[in-house]
DNA sequence: GCCAACGTTGGC
DNA sequence: GCCAACGTTGGC
């Protein structure tokens, strides 16, 4: 099977793409989805080699950022478990768990953001979840061309 | 900070 | 199974 790719949004003030720069080897988990549209991506689909696009939203300048790649398939996110954790779910059994995550890995840093603004102002890019009005998944599958085109708009 | 849109919950 | 109420997301 093919890679795939998707969008994964991240409010830069929680998560940013400099801190997943400065994590062990780059790589960290992508932990609190708590969406089941989102879960059945991640425990089902997002495969490890996958290419991802990091999206900044509920900041100043919402946008992609940059890109990283999952390093490993969707397994059951621990901080479903954990009292202490802002993401914990009472009633997650351990034997099944109910959310999942993936790893991901740095790959690229964009020299600039990719607008929102633009992003919507490209037909290519009409039917990118993200651009869509009330838009709420945070993590949503992109084509290949849609990838590309983001990338290569990061580079004008 | 506002508020529209959405997903989830729970009463019936 | 319906749907109103609620809490959250996220652009602006």
């Amino acid at each position: 099977m093919g890679k795939n790719y998707w969008l994964f949004k991240s409010e830069p003030d929680v998560f940013s793409i400099d801190d997943l720069q400065k994590c062990e080897e780059q790589i960290t988990y992508w932990d609190g989805v708590r969406n089941y549209q989102a879960r059945n991506f991640l425990r089902d689909s997002i495969k490890s080699g996958d290419l991802v696009l990091f999206y900044n939203s509920n900041c100043d300048e919402t946008g992609v950022v940059g890109t990283c790649m999952v390093v490993r398939n969707g397994y059951a996110d621990f901080t479903q478990f954990d009292p202490k954790n802002m993401h914990y779910d009472e009633s997650a059994v351990e034997s099944n768990p109910t959310w999942f995550m993936v790893d991901i890995k740095f790959e690229t840093k964009f020299t600039r953001t990719v607008t929102l603004a633009e992003m919507k102002a490209n037909p290519k890019l009409e039917n990118v979840r993200v651009v869509q009005r009330g838009n709420r998944l945070s993590v949503l599958p992109v084509t290949e061309d849609e990838f590309y085109e983001i990338v290569r708009m990061s580079r004008n």
